[in-house]
DNA sequence: GTCTATAGATTGATAGAC
DNA sequence: GTCTATCAATCTATAGAC
């Protein structure tokens, strides 16, 4: 497929496209997580992409567009990971394997978890409608979910709202402050047992205090 | 005091300066809140204080010693609220009443706490000398307190830094993500009950997820 | 202490040769 | 598709009159 004429390729893009595309999009999410939408400049981010900068407006027409872009592809990752919370009827289960996916999320994608705190701390000027359309329905769902587990005596009677912004705050911050995590972890990365072991004790913590720990 | 010469005010600065500094620095610390530090510019620092962009530079040196006075007026008042930690030997009432007293933070000083986050977010590069030593002192001699806590039974054993971490980010959560909070609430910020309501429900969580609840 | 004017550097974006 | 050269706008910071 590579070495096609356009008569084979209708819709599609360029192999040349496609990988400048995808280069471009991972060095600027970290220039945008690292240095927030004002901060970054195009300067920066075509340096570490290794290509002049005029080319990344080749790609992308606008810095503004290129940022939409990766906070969209973030927002679909997070949205994806809502999945874990069908996987089963019993709240124990669907819990944690949610919070254990969303911790697994805050490992693997540390910059793109990073300009979303930035967008959404600096008032969504980008992404407004995902949240008040997008967000708020899967939030709205998943409020129903849980408010039939109190009803059914599964859990305890909590307020699912402040339940489910625990679980994102405390899975996030994994990845929006891992630098602070790292510092105060003597300057190292967490380990797999570390990480292991705070997703075990967030787990523990948040189904506990539900009324689902096991031994309690 | 206010007519008095130099002679009189051998340390303590004009009440003129005062007044500038303190309109300047709540001003500075909602745009850099609001943008970033590489966003905001001192232009709208300058038109929101209702001066002009030169007496900034009068007032603080530069952008950057601006920044840092706000993170560091941040940080202070981030640290008395550990005071909270030391009001009693007793576990229940020392964690509900830090979580309690940062939730009241987050609701007092949200411009504050998102400068925070986000020159953490960026990698500390102005107060990282703060993180590893204040902090950590801070953290560990915390940490030597939960530790006496489970050594004496009176909490699950829980390692006491991922204990430390989710209050913060749940707590702070309330603060960085206001935003998204508000959004999901129909666009208007939390009542006082629904403030009362969360805090009750973030303490009692977190404090019968660690073995301390009273019902449980 | 205040403020206008401006220097000097950097930015996002584009034109046009290859 | 690529990349050099450059524009127009904007930024931090300062000089100097008041």
């Amino acid at each position: 497929m590579g070495e096609m004429k356009n008569a084979a390729r209708p819709v599609g893009k360029s192999d040349i496209r496609e990988g400048n595309e995808r280069i471009i999009l991972d060095c600027a999410e970290r220039v945008f997580a690292e240095r927030g939408f004002g901060g970054a400049t195009m300067q920066e981010i075509a340096d570490r992409a290794g290509l002049p900068k005029a080319n990344l407006h080749y790609y992308f027409a606008s810095k503004e567009l290129l940022y939409r872009t990766i906070v969209e592809r973030i927002f679909t990752i997070w949205l994806e990971a809502a999945e874990s919370f069908e996987t089963s009827d019993n709240p124990q289960i669907a819990l944690s394997s949610y919070i254990t996916r969303k911790m697994e999320l805050s490992r693997d994608y540390r910059y793109g978890s990073k300009v979303w705190a930035n967008e959404v701390m600096h008032g969504a000027p980008i992404i407004q409608d995902y949240l008040e359309v997008t967000l708020r329905d899967w939030t709205d769902t998943r409020i129903r979910v849980i408010e039939g587990w109190i009803a059914a005596g599964q859990i305890r009677p909590v307020d699912p709202r402040w339940l489910l912004y625990m679980i994102w705050a405390t899975t996030q911050h994994y990845a929006d402050f891992a630098h602070q995590i790292e510092t105060l972890n003597g300057g190292a990365a967490l380990s797999d047992a570390q990480w292991r072991e705070a997703t075990d004790t967030v787990c523990g913590i948040i189904l506990r205090g539900i009324g689902l720990g096991e031994g309690a």
